[in-house]
DNA sequence: ATGGCTACGATCCGTAGA
């Protein structure tokens, strides 16, 4: 069972990327970020085709999330129950015995600024929406963007960024929060690559350079990490024409 | 030098991303 995350950064123009990768990378499960798009513009029928259920939760020009599965999706809830918010970046779906929730957390654009705000109190209302899934769901995975990159390892210049939107202390703490939960971050449960990103900025070379940020996470909850038997960030698409700015985040469960 | 791309939607620039 392989479990994606990708941050596609609008599904119209990235849908040829999405489904040769899909084709070659064969996930399960995959959880989509920054559609861009309504949800009846939502290239559904492509996907399927291609072997895919989707569930949608869109939007125009902004945000969006999906999810894939190979197999049929189930008790599907878009958004967080409680917290009121035009931005749709949350949705959630059974898949078999697995619970998943797809997010795009808010970027935050400069700490103290009311995006910021937004951000932090977004992934206050998230924590809590995470703590009552798990309750019921104990086999939970949150898959996504969450724009924060958890340790100095996961940041190209940590000196360059200190105290910037993405490592602040105030939203490394709302994601050791969700990991407090009883969630493991993926890609940490294995040795992996010095300098292991998943964002590169399309200015100044940032690919090339391997200028890059860690910010999109798959989070297992104890039975699915004891299940992991490997993660990985899949550069490739990266390197294609007219890229995405992120890279597909993968994580492989025992059946 | 606080920029540099890219996508979108409304126009030929502004907003947003990170």
């Amino acid at each position: 069972m392989k479990l994606a995350t990708w941050n596609v950064n609008s599904i119209r123009v990235r849908l040829p990327q999405l489904l040769d990768w899909l084709a070659a990378a064969q996930p399960d499960v995959v959880c989509l970020q920054e559609l861009k798009t309504e949800t009846p513009g939502f290239p559904r029928e492509a996907l399927e085709a291609a072997g895919y259920a989707c569930a949608v939760n869109g939007q125009k020009t902004y945000n969006g999330v999906a999810i894939l599965a190979r197999t049929p999706l189930s008790d599907i809830a878009a958004d967080i129950p409680g917290f009121a918010d035009e931005q749709k970046r949350v949705l959630t779906a059974t898949v078999k015995d697995m619970r998943v929730v797809c997010v795009y957390c808010p970027n935050g654009q400069a700490v103290g600024s009311d995006k910021y705000e937004y951000k932090l109190h977004w992934f206050a209302a998230l924590k809590d929406y995470l703590a009552a899934e798990l309750s019921r769901h104990p086999r939970l995975v949150v898959a996504g963007d969450f724009n924060v990159a958890p340790e100095d390892r996961d940041v190209h210049d940590p000196k360059a960024w200190e105290g910037q939107v993405h490592v602040s202390e105030p939203e490394r703490g709302a994601w050791r929060a969700l990991v407090a939960l009883g969630l493991q971050d993926g890609f940490r449960l294995f040795e992996q690559p010095e300098k292991s990103f998943s964002w590169w900025d399309y200015r100044m070379m940032g690919f090339r350079r391997n200028a890059g940020l860690r910010i999109d996470h798959i989070l297992l909850s104890a039975p699915l990490a004891q299940a992991c038997t490997g993660a990985s960030i899949d550069k490739a698409p990266r390197k294609l024409e007219r890229p995405s700015d992120h890279a597909p985040v993968l994580a492989e469960l025992r059946a």
